[in-house]
DNA sequence: TGTCAACTGTCAGCGGCTGACATTAGCCTC
DNA sequence: GAGGCTAATGTCAGCCGCTGACAGTTGACA
């Protein structure tokens, strides 16, 4: 009842209906705010106000301020995790982690519409990497999924997640990779989704020959 | 008394050196209360008052409460930044970083002790693991270092960074794998620099092995 | 319609942090 | 030494994020 509710889950009620509502504008105020004037620039009685709601109000539907700007990434994030559960077992740790990246994106517009617009949220994520504040939280959120898909690769592989290293050390590995590519696309002029794929595949693809210790072949 | 004593070094001067104790005594008293009650569960009102100072020059030594946390973490992170450009240009990238990371961790005691405790900096490391807030900024400022040593191996290599995407990839898939080190350190129970020198190792050794898509072997 | 529970607003207050201005104290010259 | 200069510090006021407590309002449901 606090403040993790899903943005779905509509089901009647005209209490819940207006909660829903104010939620999602209190959502979408705050990320065009932010992506306007700069996370820092805005302030939760702003954004607040321009709700017509009292600032006490906003941080019972979001945690914090930081709430607010990864409520997209939530989805996103477990989106990810779903699609790597549905990888056949046979895959490889690697093929199955980056198959189910390059899929995950390849549906992100169905997951995030009803929620935001793709494109505010694409906004939003060029914020993140751009405010020291924001990308430090991503980053440690970053860690928490990381975690979590260690342990279901150790699941696929059958394997003891703290007797045997690879599972972390591999999604440590991929997920390094994956970050090198988000930062360089929010740097870049390209604020797409099919961009950000495109530089996951090829960043991802030269994993391995990285790792190996002569370049020069 | 008498005698007038003019200081030998030029940087003598008693402003100069009760700057210092201040700086130093803020440090310690810090790190002491926050291994002690926890980083959020001490004030910086508390860290003034313990050395009898204002707040306000607190935040004259330091820019912000978590300054002071890694003070010494920027220390270590120059320390082995440097100790990589001492690597023979003729190791490969991994070779020369891994050999960096635990020649760093060789002589961490001399850099240290003249600052702090080490022991008290391994206790902060530990708060640093388990405080989210400051976990985050750690994340941050590792991938701040990341960047700055991709661009070290990209030279050494003689490539351009922005061309290549191996420097980076690299290296993300190197600082991933130590970050899983030292964050299973921080949850042991041996909090010596032993201990967190020899998971390093290990774990570097399994990247290898780890990125084989295939584990059976 | 009236009762109950959920939701919201208001208020007071804490902690991190900053700008502005006055005060203290090391330093340097005469 | 006396006095002027300036860096370092203290004091004060205030913003912003965030929280607990309490009171008022408004859906839900008998």
């Amino acid at each position: 009842m606090t403040v993790e509710q899903r943005p779905v889950a509509p089901s009647g009620g005209l209490r819940e209906l207006k909660k829903q509502r104010t939620r999602d504008a209190l959502l979408r105020v705050a990320l065009e705010l932010f992506t306007t004037k700069g996370y820092e620039q805005t302030t939760v009685d702003e954004i607040a106000d321009a709700v017509d709601v009292s600032q006490r109000t906003f941080f019972r539907y979001f945690a914090n301020k930081e709430a607010v700007v990864f409520a997209a990434q939530d989805a996103i994030e477990s989106h990810f995790v779903d699609a790597l559960r549905q990888r056949p077992p046979a895959e490889g740790p690697f093929t199955a982690m980056r198959r189910a990246a390059l899929s995950a994106w390849d549906t992100i517009e169905e997951l995030l519409s009803p929620v935001v617009p793709v494109t505010l949220y694409m906004r939003t994520y060029q914020v993140i990497e751009s405010t020291p504040a924001l990308l430090a939280v991503h980053l440690r959120r970053s860690a928490a999924v990381e975690e979590q898909v260690a342990g279901l690769i150790a699941e696929r592989e059958g394997l003891d997640i703290d007797a045997d290293p690879r599972p972390r050390v591999a999604v440590a590995a991929f997920t390094g990779v994956m970050r090198v590519a988000g930062g360089l696309w929010g740097q870049g002029e390209d604020p797409s989704v099919s961009a950000i794929r495109e530089l996951t595949a090829s960043y991802l693809d030269h994993l391995g020959p990285a790792l190996a210790d002569d370049w020069r072949a």
